[in-house]
DNA sequence: CGTTTTATCTTGACAGTGTCAACATAGCCT
DNA sequence: AGGCTATGTTGACACTGTCAAGATAAAACG
């Protein structure tokens, strides 16, 4: 694609290499991922990821700074929408999560797994990126119980950790293979949503 | 301790194994256990393990093996405790739940990560243990429905995956370190039971 | 008892990996 | 024009999992 001449400096090495870090995640998976294959993907030498990212862990966290930022996207146009009910909207929503987790399992893998997490190994840049969409799980989680479908007498934040939880674990339950297949994925969706809104039916 | 006579042949490689690491994972982590320091630990040469364990991922499989029947143990204690209320056992299940996998982080990954379980790595002994351990969850989960402390309109099997579901994700989201931390398990767990006992206040 | 089979352990080797140090190039600024 | 700095290069190191081929001891068998 963007091969004209082979000069010494490549250009934007720092986007070829997450855009050939993306596609190689889709499709073999985040532990196959060397950044010396990387580097050869883009027409580089094995070193020259050094120079745009401290280590390995820095360009995997760049990768999950995007993956957040469009799920961030995604997530604020299924709840700002006003033509639905918030009752739908919360059950679009959960689908939606469990959904965008079964379609790129690696992409949730690398950006909810202890990989970049572990040991505050994770970027400032991540954080920034992160940090505002794990909140607004918190805004939603209160409008929720402004808007009667979940109990008000709990603690947003204690309450958004607890059903995020939900959705995060089934999702992993779903990904990694225990105990759960997709082929369930609409009903566990609507089993989870049936029982955060109990009081309501 | 075992280290009698320095003999050609160990005696018991594959309990040494074990042993060397599940010491290693609790101290060092998942990612830091390599067979080499593993044959080294035990006094033995790099390609010894070979003859016990097919490959790494068994080896790991083994110790998560361990780690699922131990669990059942406690499952089942926790669930038989006569002179306890359904509802008292019920949240300290969940409390133990989410304190076994703090208190053990690293076996808890093993168990529960993809590590063992992507690509159908499984090994059949370790199947053996696991999915009895996950159908406990599923016969809980009935017992607790005919008690009235979960909704009876739910399939047996879907609610057991999305209230362990909800367990897995709260334990791996203060295992990883994502946006919850160890200060507030206690009221999480809390979280949890009130959420899916709405009706029965 | 001697012999043979089998389980176990050894060294050697290979293809990978992340990462550091030292050096090369080229674009930019003064 | 000259030097600074960003960027790219090769070389090297320590580490990994795993296979192949040979060594040893214990167990099985005649």
């Amino acid at each position: 694609m963007t091969n004209a001449v082979q000069s010494y400096h490549h250009g934007d090495l720092r986007s070829a290499l997450i855009e050939a870090a993306t596609a190689r995640l889709s499709q073999h998976g985040v532990d196959s991922l060397s950044l010396r294959k990387l580097a050869e993907d883009a027409g580089v030498s094995r070193t020259a990821p050094y120079h745009h990212f401290k280590d390995k862990s820095a360009l995997l966290s760049a990768i999950a700074a995007k993956g957040f930022s469009d799920w961030h996207s995604t997530a604020k146009r299924i709840f700002e929408q006003e033509d639905k009910t918030p009752q739908e909207r919360f059950r679009e929503f959960i689908h939606e999560y469990i959904g965008y987790a079964a379609d790129n399992p690696e992409m949730y893998e690398l950006m909810f797994g202890r990989t970049i997490w572990q040991n505050q190994a994770a970027t400032n840049d991540l954080k920034d990126v992160a940090f505002p969409c794990f909140q607004f799980q918190v805004t939603m989680t209160r409008y929720w119980q402004d808007k009667g479908l979940l109990p008000n007498n709990q603690d947003a934040l204690r309450l958004a950790q607890v059903t995020w939880g939900t959705l995060h674990g089934i999702a992993r339950l779903l990904i990694d293979g225990i105990y759960a297949d997709s082929s369930h994925i609409e009903e566990m969706c609507d089993c989870a949503a049936d029982l955060f809104m109990q009081k309501q039916g």
